[in-house]
RNA sequence: GCCUCCUUCGUCUAGCCCGGUCCAGGACACCUCGUUUUCACUGAGGUAACUGGGGUUCGAAUCCCCAAGGGGGCGCCA
């Protein structure tokens, strides 16, 4: 079989959906897998529509999600333009094509496709309006997700607008025949379109290419599909909270596929050589935040440090939380202990402020909880003070220490460690106490025991 | 109204094609418990599902039919 040619054919009217994001992401992942070229093509006939805003928006998304395109806008290719707007002339030639056959005619200023069979008069009753019924043959489909699919187009339709404009239909299937596209893999809600896209074929008299219809995502709760008005819902909100575009990626192939292996967190290498249509699910599936959430901080925590250091600064850096003079060193240190923990970037500035400011904001929840399991926490500092100041400087000793003070007083050493995280740093969680500790250094560490104390 | 797709824990799903190994497995969330480390960590447990009804069969989550529910479409939008 010839090289595989998938494509992606947003309309540049909108944000970049997260539905739309997966229905790139699972033509990109096909043709990785099978070494074939991933098309972006831009469907812009509908000029009242559109904007060049809205066309950034598009390559930024697909870029930070790391689906670069193989032939496309920016990046050019041998079945250019990608933009449909500039193809006006091809799909003019390719109209006449099918009125010279016999298979489109004018009416009211526009073109229509003609269909083939009887015709006999009807009533629609979801357009109260008459129309000529058509008794074609069904177009059957034979579907790489849903299996064979028969539906029979029975009226003639627009292609080409009374305006001179083609319609979606008639360009779609002009520019897959050009573009010598192989597999056209897209979203169910253009499940029913495929009747009149497998006549149009039909009139051209081209074999069309293969197809897999992928299912929707639902809204979390409440009915219908997500919708661009729902949380979570562009891919521009997960930008701006800091999550990592390979995580989402990653979540995004859990709706709709599942990895054969059952791992659900894996790298994009894994999913490329796993990713097979056949896999993909029937099934709409619902989205889940909390899960996505989820996908973040498991990828998160498995960043190599350097990399996880080099995501952080800058936010650190924006955030205020440093300057420029704080050392990679000095950065690597805090951070090898904050990784394990922390969930997500978007919180890192708040997580870990307090290892360069002792003007930290408390946390007046941790605050309520202190007195609840270790009684006073101002005594408790108090009787731990005089140990912390003996000790050696390393995690063994402070244990040993909280160890002595806990027997000395007749309390479990944890009723020492809320009051002194607390203390230290204003939460009721975060990193390892001792490490916290630790990396804070002694100096600072006994400075905020004893003001807290004071 | 018509066409069409789908239907396993609250959610994402495995199993279904090739019926018995499934009193249905995993993950998220939730709950409980654990550690001389509190916790946004980690470990161990737990609650929780084959939409309903017929049929085929010795036997059905798995095959067939019907119903119900959900999704999508029905535009000179894409």
């Amino acid at each position: 079989m010839s090289q595989v040619r998938v494509r992606f054919a947003p309309s540049p009217t909108g944000f970049f959906h997260i539905g739309s994001a997966r229905t790139a992401l699972f033509n990109g992942l096909y043709a990785r897998h099978t070494g074939g070229k991933f098309i972006l093509r831009i469907e812009d006939t509908d000029k009242e529509r559109n904007s060049d805003a809205f066309l950034k928006v598009i390559f930024d998304s697909m870029r930070w999600l790391g689906m670069d395109w193989d032939e496309g806008p920016e990046v050019g290719g041998d079945y250019g333009p990608y933009f449909q707007s500039q193809r006006t002339g091809l799909y003019k030639a390719k109209l006449q094509e099918l009125a010279a056959k016999g298979r489109a005619y004018e009416k009211d200023g526009a073109w229509w496709l003609r269909l083939e069979g009887a015709r006999t008069a009807a009533y629609d009753e979801h357009l109260k309006k008459d129309y000529e019924k058509v008794d074609a043959a069904p177009m059957v489909l034979h579907d790489l997700v849903r299996g064979q699919v028969a539906r029979v187009e029975d009226r003639d339709f627009v292609i080409f607008r009374s305006n001179g404009e083609p319609v979606f239909h008639f360009v779609n299937v002009v520019d897959d025949i050009e573009m010598r596209i192989t597999h056209v893999i897209r979203g169910e809600d253009h499940l029913s379109n495929t009747s009149k896209h497998l006549e149009l074929f039909k009139a051209f008299g081209v074999e069309p290419p293969k197809y897999a219809h992928i299912p929707l995502i639902l809204k979390t709760d409440g009915p219908g599909k997500m919708s661009k008005r729902d949380k979570g819902a562009l891919i521009e909100e997960y930008q701006q909270r800091r999550y990592l575009p390979s995580a989402v990626r990653n979540y995004l192939c859990l709706l709709g596929w599942t990895p054969a292996d059952g791992k659900e967190v894996l790298p994009i290498e894994e999913i490329i050589r796993q990713f097979e249509i056949s896999a993909v699910h029937q099934s709409n599936a619902r989205f889940d935040e909390r899960k996505m959430s989820h996908v973040n901080a498991q990828t998160l925590r498995n960043l190599p440090a350097a990399e996880f250091a080099a995501l952080a600064r800058p936010i650190l850096l924006e955030s205020k939380v440093i300057d420029a003079s704080v050392s990679d060193a000095r950065l690597a240190e805090i951070l090898g202990i904050v990784q394990e923990k922390v969930v997500s970037l978007e919180h890192l500035p708040e997580f870990m402020g307090f290892f360069f400011t002792a003007d930290f904001k408390p946390d007046e929840g941790a605050k309520a909880n202190l007195t609840k399991k270790g009684g006073d926490p101002v005594a408790r500092v108090r009787e731990l003070l005089p140990v912390l100041e003996a000790a050696a400087w390393n995690e063994p000793a402070l244990e040993a220490a909280f160890a002595a003070v806990g027997a000395a007083h007749e309390r479990k050493p944890t009723d020492y460690f809320a009051p002194v995280r607390f203390a230290v740093s204003g939460q009721g969680g975060g990193a390892h106490l001792l490490g916290v500790l630790r990396v804070l250094g002694r100096d600072t560490t006994l400075a905020r025991l004893k003001s807290f104390a004071a």
